[in-house]
DNA sequence: AAGTGGTCTAGACCACAAA
DNA sequence: TTGTGGTCTAGACCACTTG
């Protein structure tokens, strides 16, 4: 079963990539429905004409896709259809507008150094009394507002943030370049402008605004939250579902 | 270099899982800084006492979740951080509302078939005077207003929806055990209620609220779209980063 | 030109779970 | 008990890309 060397040109798709497409156009045109178990590792290497681990590269590719469950001894199923993920892509807001071609520029509105209140704790999940950096601030679009963010810091976690002064920089950004962060979650709502937002951000009170908040971890260590609040009609959030790459 | 049996117990982990993990202990603790040029696979299958195609395994790993990047003659380099990326999943709101024990009901506000005007082009990206099934419906959670949905189905794709009356079943739920979709796309973003909404919904004209517009594909035929709209005391979307499972 | 990763083979032993 | 997938080996040839 040696491979012929000819049977691939230059550049072409590698033979598991081939078996994966084959068996997966099976599975979503319906040929192989819901609970239909394939051949087995070693029937498929002997009809595709190849070694087993081969075969076994294309099955866990559709595997890690959801299209099929693998156990060993009950074969590979196809499963039902999954449930809707979507990778969300949440930018640093510079680079977004960056990219967008729009000038940026961040305005600090309040800073203060305390020790962790009720809120704090709460937001952050660090235990009463640790130190942290409370920012506020304006992210500003072609001179405008665009987001107003609010953003505490673990100072136990960051300690040279209490003598940074953010001028010019974003603390999003500031941080982003200091911490690897390894995890991070996002919250996201709607809320009407208060007073003091629909000031800052221009808008009129009771204006749907959609918030982002995020929290950050480097292995089991709170770093940082910020919440971010854009009116609603300067942003929107995209998540497209895909394929994770095999 | 014959494996020794005994060297892993039962159950252990087996052994491009400890490669991996030893490696990308030194990336994320700093000992590798970005930029940093691993050894090669032969190196380090010479090192860890395995066969290369060990180390492949661990190292492709390690590019799945973008800690390195992998060229052929280049070699394998420690990232930079990467883009803030996470994992949103949206769920059937059937699905999701059930997960917490509350009572579900979908209740159907209207129903029309027509020929895809240019509204339903924009939306659902069809050629106009395609056949499309509109629908608006009411999701109910314990027998209150839970969201506004409003869908579009194209016939095309989906013919059997014509006759459907979707009783006692919501559309998405109707679709989703029907057609297999290979892509979605879904935007998020906030509105101020209008006053068809704010009935519909039972809140006040101009609260705040959550909007998450979806579009599924199979291949590249266009399934459906449908916008939910969500009061923003009912809702929030959770995203979190994570590890692609290895 | 040479070294790297990408892919593949033809075996092998084992863990696991279903029959 | 037995068939399945999970993992591994010790090679091999090749594509790519950089020096």
């Amino acid at each position: 079963m040696r491979r012929d060397p000819n049977s691939r040109t230059s550049g072409a798709v590698p033979r598991y990539r081939e078996i994966y497409e084959s068996l997966r156009q099976k599975i979503v045109q319906g040929q192989w429905p819901p609970g239909h178990r394939l051949p087995s590792e070693h029937e498929l290497a002997r009809s595709f004409g190849c070694a087993r681990m081969t075969i076994g590269r294309a099955l866990g590719a559709l595997a890690d896709q959801r299209l099929v469950t693998r156990r060993r001894r009950a074969g590979t199923v196809v499963n039902t259809p999954r449930p809707q993920e979507s990778v969300l892509e949440i930018h640093d807001i510079e680079a977004e507008l960056v990219a967008e071609g729009v000038a940026y520029a961040y305005q600090s509105l309040g800073r203060r150094t305390r020790r962790a209140n009720a809120a704090d704790v709460a937001a952050l999940g660090i235990p009463a009394g640790t130190p942290v950096l409370a920012l506020t601030g304006l992210h500003l679009a072609a001179g405008r507002p665009h987001a107003l963010e609010e953003r505490l810091i673990n100072l136990q976690a960051v300690p040279e943030a209490r003598a940074e002064r953010f001028a010019g920089i974003s603390p999003g950004r500031w941080l982003l370049r200091r911490i690897p962060w390894t995890e991070a979650e996002h919250r996201i709502a709607a809320l009407n402008a208060d007073a003091a937002v629909a000031r800052y951000l221009a808008i009129r009170r009771g204006t749907a605004c959609l918030t982002i908040e995020r929290n950050t971890w480097r292995d089991t260590q709170r770093i940082t939250h910020v919440r971010l609040i854009y009116p609603c009609d300067q942003h929107r959030l995209v998540a497209r579902f895909r394929y994770r790459p095999i």
